[in-house]
DNA sequence: TTGATTTCCATAAAATCCCATGGCATCCCT
DNA sequence: AGGGATGCCATGGGATTTTATGGAAATCAA
């Protein structure tokens, strides 16, 4: 994998339900697009099955062919292989940026996680994620009660230490 | 890893949010980025998550994706992870280094950490800090403070003897 | 035809690029 | 050893390009 998705930001959704997609993300989407050449558009997947969750999760043309074939490994019939194509093929949607670097979310893709006027696009590794403004706030509210119950001095590093303990 | 941040200094910030990044982190910047070779910038990420920390941390490409496959070797969805993940991928910044030797830094994450008009560039291994120039003062004086409680022969390199003990 | 969906144009604000200058530190030549 | 000449460093300012976002026109699909 050459670069990750890094960085968070908010944007406008209008009525038609395009978003622009956050510039450094494109970079990424570019590099990662085997097919893609300067002037030309990426391609990316959104994956939105798992009710479960509360955003979306976008996938560079490379990271989701790394997952399809993962999951093109497991026995044929086996439940997990049926949750995930489920999931990976079923629920989820092959797209492209369009000209001016936006993305256009289907009215019943942004009713499943709640997007209406405003979208946070969040990097998490090699995918990154979209999320209702407020819902994402709950979720980091959850986040900052665990890290403020650490000490003062507390650094996130540490974590990679002692491995496990969830 | 190569070779290691060293110094501290001290740079004007415009109203851009240009910096200059010390020459002599440059150069170490430039060695541990894979895709650099002489007349390119090289590329680091700026960490600024985390409202306890005062201070941005940057990374050289090699020392981020040290901590990224780190992370990526968690169990996925363990608080650690979601924890780490948040920080490095959400909360971070990838950048580079432009023809003149500067970073911009956005509005936003100035703000995080007060800067205005000068910000002070300290070493730490293999990364380096950003602070306000006041803040590090202050933090500063809390380092004398608790060395000052030492005895008064206090050899610091006896800390390496026994580690930990916070 | 009629609502939905893509294209195509438009623009203000923000992010980048490009050029310029004064200081230092170094190198080199006589 | 003196004294430019050279080159990198820190910093500024203006010009250009990209973004993010809105709306109208053109296509589609049922």
């Amino acid at each position: 994998m050459t670069r990750r998705f890094r960085g968070e930001s908010i944007h406008k959704v209008d009525a038609k339900g395009r978003v622009s997609i956050p510039a450094a993300f494109r970079r990424v989407l570019e590099e990662n697009d085997p097919e893609w050449t300067s002037g030309l558009n990426p391609n990316l997947v959104i994956v939105y099955g798992s009710n479960k969750r509360k955003f979306l999760e976008g996938f560079s043309v490379s990271s989701i062919t790394e997952v399809d074939d993962r999951i093109a490994a497991l026995p044929r019939g086996s439940k997990s292989r049926r949750v995930l194509e489920r999931m990976f093929s079923g629920q989820a949607l092959h797209t492209n940026i369009d000209e001016t670097g936006r993305l256009v979310l289907p009215q019943r893709i942004r009713d499943k996680v709640g997007i209406v006027s405003d979208a946070i696009f969040v990097a998490s590794g090699d995918t990154f994620q979209i999320w209702q403004p407020d819902a994402y706030a709950n979720h980091e509210a959850e986040i900052d009660l665990w890290y403020n119950g650490q000490e003062g001095d507390f650094d996130p590093l540490t974590l990679l230490e002692n491995e496990s303990l969830d």
